[in-house]
DNA sequence: AACAATTTATCACAGCCGTGATACAAAGGG
DNA sequence: CCCTTTGTATCACGGCTGTGATAAATTGTT
C-alpha cells in the first residue's frame, strides 16, 4: 500500500479546524477554503478526505454529538451505583451531570457554541436535520433519566409530572446555554450554575 | 416636490419581505437580491431606501423589537389595574403575557424565528450586537417586573430570590422558544404552553 | 413646456463560494 | 526500476454576494 497517512486523524484535524472557525466567525464563514486555511492544509487535501461540504458538515456535527455523548457517558460511569444514597447527594450528581451541558468553561463554551450554530443552521439545511433532531431528543432522554432516578430516590416533590418536568428542565438548560453563549455579558457562567442548582433544589422541595 | 411615495411604508414592505425570506430560508439567504425579489422590487429600489445591507439588517431587527415590544405594551395596558386581585388571577395574567414570547401560533412563530436567527447572527456580526443585547435585557426586564408584581400579590412562594427566578423563568422561555422554533417535531405549541403554565403555578406553591 | 427631484433599473467590478478536472509529488510493492 | 495507489496542489467554471456608478423613467412644480 502507498502513503501511510492516518486518514481518520486527518479528518479529525480538519473537523477541529472547522470548530475553531465556527466558534470564531460563525458557521456561515466555515467554507472549505477557510477551514482548509485554518487546518493549514490545501483545499485540495480537504476535498480528498471529504466528498464535499455537506459530508464535512455532517461529519463535524456527528463528531460533536459523539464527543459530548462520550463525556456524558464517562461522567455517568464515574458516578457508579447511586442506589441507597440520600436524595440530597443524588441532586448533587444531577447538577454535576447537567452542568456538562452548560458553557461553564472555555471548552464547553466552544462545544455549545458549535451546537447552537449547527442546530439553528439545521432549520434550513435538510442535510443536518436528523442530527439536530438527535441533539434535541438526546438531551431530553438524558434529562428524563436523571429526573426518574431522582424520583425513585425520593428527591422529587410529589405532584410533579415527569413529562412536563423533563421539558421544563431541558428548556431551562437550552435557554441557559443559548444566552450564556450568545450574550455572556447578560448571563455569566456563575449565574448559569446558580440557576441550575436552584431549579434542581426546587424540584426536591422547599429545603435548600 | 417630485414623486409621491411613502418612504416609511416602502421600507416596511422591504422589511416584511426580508422577514419572509429569513423565516423561509434563514438569515444567510437574506441578500439584497433575494429580498428585493421577495418584495417584487428591483435591487436598485431597495438600495434607494437603504444605504446598504447593514442598515437594512439593523432596521429590520429594530422593527421586530419594536413590534414585539408594542404588542407587549398593548397587552399590559389591556390588563389595566391588577391590584387587589387574587394571586391565582394574577398568575393567569402572567402566563397570558409571557405567552406572547412563545411561538404558539404562526405569527409568533415567525417572529421568534426571526429573533433567533438575528440573535445568533449577532454573535459574529458586531453591527447587530447592541440590538441583540437589547433583546436579551428587554426580556429579563419584563420577566422581572412580572415576578415582582406576582410577589407583591402574594403569588410567589416564600424563599425565592427574585434575581435567580428572573433568570430561571427567562431561560425557560428562551429554551422553549428555541426548541419550539427549531424542532417543532420535538416540542409543540401545546407542550410549550403546558410547561410555562406549570412553572408559573409552581412558583406560586403546591396548589395547582 | 421645461425643469428638478425622486424613484426605478442596469451594468460592471472584485470577492467569495462549491466543485469538476487535472496535474504533480510521494511512497510502498512488484 | 516501474508502477499503482495515495496525497497534494492548482486551474477554471458558473453562480452568488455587496456595492459604486450611471442611465432612464416617472411625477410634481414652476
Amino acid at each position: 500500500m502507498p502513503k501511510q497517512v492516518d486518514r481518520e486523524a486527518r479528518r479529525r484535524d480538519v473537523v477541529d479546524a472547522l470548530f475553531r472557525v465556527v466558534v470564531r466567525d460563525g458557521i456561515q464563514r466555515a467554507s472549505l477554503r477557510t477551514v482548509a486555511d485554518e487546518a493549514q492544509l490545501n483545499i485540495g487535501s480537504v476535498r480528498h478526505y471529504f466528498a464535499g461540504q455537506e459530508e464535512l458538515m455532517r461529519f463535524a456535527m456527528r463528531s460533536m454529538l459523539d464527543r459530548v455523548g462520550a463525556r456524558l457517558q464517562r461522567r455517568v460511569d464515574a458516578l457508579g451505583d447511586l442506589s441507597g444514597l440520600p436524595a440530597a447527594r443524588i441532586r448533587d450528581c444531577a447538577v454535576e451531570l447537567l452542568s456538562e451541558l452548560l458553557p461553564l468553561d472555555d471548552s464547553r463554551r466552544a462545544e455549545v457554541t458549535v451546537l447552537v450554530d449547527f442546530s439553528t443552521a439545521a432549520r434550513t439545511h435538510p442535510a443536518l436535520d436528523d442530527l439536530a433532531r438527535e441533539t434535541a431528543t438526546g438531551t431530553r432522554s438524558l434529562v428524563r433519566r436523571i429526573l426518574a432516578r431522582l424520583d425513585t430516590a425520593g428527591g422529587l416533590r410529589p405532584g410533579l409530572a415527569l413529562d412536563t418536568e423533563t421539558e421544563r428542565l431541558t428548556s431551562l438548560l437550552d435557554g441557559l446555554a443559548f444566552t450564556a453563549v450568545l450574550r455572556p455579558d447578560v448571563l455569566d457562567a456563575a449565574t448559569c450554575a446558580t440557576v441550575l442548582r436552584a431549579h434542581v433544589d426546587d424540584l426536591g422541595g422547599a429545603a435548600a
